[in-house]
RNA sequence: GGUCUAUUGGUGUAGUGGUCAGCACAUUGUCCUUUCAAGGCAGUAGCACCAGUUCAAUUCUGGUAUAGACUACCA
């Protein structure tokens, strides 16, 4: 018997959602849609203390952006309602309540400082393995150390209290996770772990047992970080005689930082200079630079690439295939086919899918979307005709939507000749692969390009002539101006190396990049003239 | 410290009891070319280590090492 596939995606909103909780709400998405099953976003805002205000929509619209939509939501609403655990949090109390009463759990009214201090303690006499035990030999105060009467006086009093997970020692719990095979623990490396807290919120692993049994969830996809809170979670479908539904586990590989400490944590963007975050994100209450975040799609990254790149994180489809479209991937996801070592998070080539997808996109596709990445006052100068042929121009050369702008300014302004790459470039070709010279002490650009331009005494006289050739032809298409300056090169005996550049660096003020030609067809007459021009007064200068 | 999980080139991965250990990114060279890319071709580079099982182990078993996760009234 098959039952439905239901899956959950559970962030919890305590800031951005990182790129390994996108991958995991992928991987839910795409078994739900394997099995026409439902996936399911659900919050977890159980810890009041750290609530970042924006992060849910934040998750929403990151998840909206990729094109995951989810079946059943807090916005979406569904039959399983409500879909956020702040808005629950009358239902678990009875839960923790009805396994207080069958034994499975009991009231501890320690309070959090007395644990510190003794954990501290313990700490201190070189026992780290503190675990907090109903049967261990220290003198908590709950109800199964205390009488029953003891427990009703302290109940009376309205002593601040919580509900603990009673662990049975000596027992082994074992499960089966999709991925990872049959695992198994020893209750007596379990602690007693706080179900119900002193302000009447659940914890995460009461929360979420109780809300996937009611939501009738099939499949529990998460990060390894769960793996060892999993035989709790085993612990508490037996003592709610609900193991006959208990969920499948599947525990995912931890995306880890590119250098391989760690997992992946949100100052490692800032640090590895990578985007680690779908969007853009601006944490409240936060100073300085740490409180920016940039995101994927910011940085011009297409959510088809990304999903793409992420699927791979981690996923195989053990055939060698790479491209995969949201619609392929769901017809090709497998379980068994996850990796069981955590991943470095490769962002060489998540530059790459995005450039193969960016090169395969058609140049009106590609206007529309380089648009938003432009100033606003470009945006209004330029229409879709011109961004296309920008974009031809520009695809096969740049990684992200924003080096459209980045990478191709000289489409849009007229060329900065003291820019620093050219600086560099410069100061290489006037050295002539000579060490030192003394030359290079020329502090301009404008020194280095006249220098250069004078080595070529020939090349200038000819360009008076090339320019009013341009200036004279009525045809500006590429293969027409190819044609036109070749017929000039071959008449005055140049050398097409040297021409060329002169122009690119004209009109571009870049020592490579696009076709010349292309260029000067993209600029239009009037443009490549006015360049030229600008180019000569600047040199005049 | 304890528990758990993992380990194929620099990175992401495929795969098998007998393979020239495959692919992609990155990297190097080369072709194309006005440059830079893109693309083609070629190259460098890998089964963590030690035992055991076996005619044979990268593949199975055990141990070691290393790495990571967890070890909260956080998720």
């Amino acid at each position: 018997m098959n039952k439905t596939v239901r899956v959950r995606f559970a962030p919890s909103p305590t800031g951005a959602l990182h790129i390994g909780g996108v991958r995991t709400a992928l991987y839910n998405y795409l078994l739900a849609h394997q099995h026409k099953g439902q996936f399911i976003v659900r919050i977890e805002d159980t810890d009041q203390t750290r609530f970042v205000a924006g992060a849910e929509q934040y998750i929403m619209e990151a998840l909206a952006w990729l094109g995951l939509q989810p079946d059943e939501s807090p916005l979406a609403g569904g039959s399983f309602a409500p879909y956020r655990q702040s808005d629950r949090k009358p239902l678990y109390r009875q839960y923790a309540e009805q396994l207080v009463k069958n034994g499975k759990a009991y009231y501890a009214f320690d309070t959090e400082e007395e644990l510190k201090q003794l954990r501290a303690d313990e700490e201190a006499k070189g026992n780290k393995g503190f675990r907090y035990n109903a049967y261990a030999a220290y003198p908590f105060r709950n109800s199964v150390n205390l009488s029953a009467q003891e427990t009703q006086e302290l109940l009376a009093q309205n002593l601040p209290y919580v509900i603990r997970l009673r662990v049975a020692p000596h027992e082994i719990i074992a499960f089966d996770d999709l991925i990872r095979g049959h695992v198994q623990y020893n209750s007596n490396e379990l602690d007693d772990k706080v179900l119900l807290k002193s302000d009447g919120m659940p914890t995460y692993h009461l929360a979420n047992v109780v809300d996937d049994y009611l939501m009738q969830i099939s499949h529990v996809i998460r990060g390894e970080e769960w793996l060892p809170s999993t035989p709790t979670h085993v612990l508490l479908y037996r003592g709610f005689g609900w193991q006959e539904s208990m969920p499948q586990f599947a525990h995912l590989p931890l995306i880890l930082r590119p250098d391989g400490k760690g997992k992946l944590s949100k100052r490692d963007g800032a640090k590895f200079g990578i985007p680690v975050f779908p969007l853009d994100f601006v944490l409240p209450n936060v100073e300085g630079d740490d409180a920016f975040i940039k995101g994927f799609r910011e940085w011009g990254f297409e959510p088809a690439a990304v999903l793409n790149f992420l699927a791979l994180q981690g996923w195989s489809n053990n055939d060698n295939r790479e491209f995969f479209t949201l619609d392929e991937l769901i017809s090709h996801f497998k379980i068994e086919n996850i990796t069981k070592a955590g991943t470095r998070f490769d962002f060489d080539k998540a530059k790459w899918f995005n450039q193969q997808y960016l090169m395969k996109y058609d140049n009106a596709v590609l206007a529309a979307k380089i648009r938003p990445f432009l100033p606003a006052d470009l945006q209004a100068q330029h229409d879709d005709n011109y961004l296309a042929k920008v974009a031809n121009a520009l695809k096969e050369r740049v990684y992200f939507l924003a080096d459209y702008y980045n990478e191709g300014k000289y489409f849009f302004h007229l060329p900065d000749f003291e820019h620093k790459d050219l600086q560099a470039k410069l100061a290489k070709e006037t050295n002539e692969g000579k060490k030192r010279d003394l030359s290079n002490a020329l502090k301009t650009n404008q020194d280095n390009i006249k220098k250069l331009v004078e080595r070529y005494p020939d090349l200038k006289a000819a360009f008076v002539e090339l320019i009013a050739g341009i200036g004279e032809t009525a045809d500006f298409t590429e293969t027409h101006l190819h044609d036109l300056v070749m017929e000039f090169i071959q008449k005055h005996q140049l050398k097409t190396k040297e021409v060329l550049a002169f122009l690119r660096l004209a009109l571009s003020g870049q020592m490579q990049g696009t076709s010349v030609f292309e260029m000067m067809a993209i600029f239009g007459k009037t443009e490549t003239l006015h360049r030229l021009q600008h180019f000569a007064n600047y040199l005049a200068k």
